[in-house]
DNA sequence: CTCTTTGACTTTATTTTCGAAAGGAGTTAA
DNA sequence: TTAACTCCTTTCGAAAATAAAGTCAAAGAG
């Protein structure tokens, strides 16, 4: 992992369709070299994967929320177990620690999915909603 | 918008190097085909860039944290213009209706880059930390 | 000091993919 | 019917990816 791995992972983090003969151009190395040193990086488990910045409001998913969850007590199985379930609205959960147990990524299509979703996720946790404005 | 472009979505989320030919095959169409829908795709702004997902912890950054920000008053300017300049930290900042006025998303390389951060922040506005134990 | 090994790179040659152009099928409307 | 449009496939030359072979420098052993 030196300042050409790190270079490139820069330039696929930017642009993950580039082809190798550009991504080599740029860190000054001809296409084979650059697939290899891609091929190793991805081996370590550094590259996990490539993915796509989609706008998720044009998608027909206007509403971006986190939401606190604060579950009393240590049975947060049940919380787990329900949230596996809803895996279409969320992005991520997050463990953390300070003032609440997890942090939910999430996206709705509509106030009523969000609604509905409330009303679920309160049977296991308590919960506090904030709305993303903006990025 | 259709299924099939839906389908282009999912596939790109998933993996976003995979080739016009095998996308095509993976939605019942040829790569030209395949090729066209995504361009028209990245037209409508749908599609806002190709990333990859990287191992943070790998790559040195092992402090994944959100912080909530709160600032007195309306100017919150000084903020603003601070966290631009804070850009290697900072993955997001999201404007919330909530709780607090802001949520940084960041990742530290080391204790002290996160305790210097704070320090500097403290300037700018209150906050509250959570450290991220796990996804 | 010389020989060998190793690792990272380049060069070359082959296979695969891309991307432009042409054309066909289905739909809509005059 | 014909024209215009959309969306697709087929075709083919250009570009890129990939595999294989060769180059070079550093490190270690005899």
């Amino acid at each position: 992992m030196d300042q050409t791995d790190k270079k490139i992972i820069e330039e696929l983090s930017s642009n993950s369709r580039i082809t190798m003969k550009e991504l080599g151009e740029r860190v000054h190395l001809t296409a084979p070299a650059a697939a290899a040193r891609v091929q190793k990086i991805e081996e370590n488990g550094v590259i996990e994967g490539y993915s796509i910045k989609a706008n998720q409001a044009k998608l027909g998913c206007f509403m971006f929320t986190f939401i606190n969850i604060y579950i009393e007590g240590t049975h947060h199985l049940p919380y787990l177990s329900f949230i596996q379930k809803q895996e279409k609205y969320i992005i991520n959960n997050y463990k953390i620690s300070g003032d609440s147990c997890y942090l939910l990524e999430c996206r709705f299509p509509s106030n009523e999915a969000l609604n509905q979703f409330l009303l679920e996720l309160n049977k296991y946790a308590n919960y506090k909603l904030s709305i993303v404005i903006n990025k």
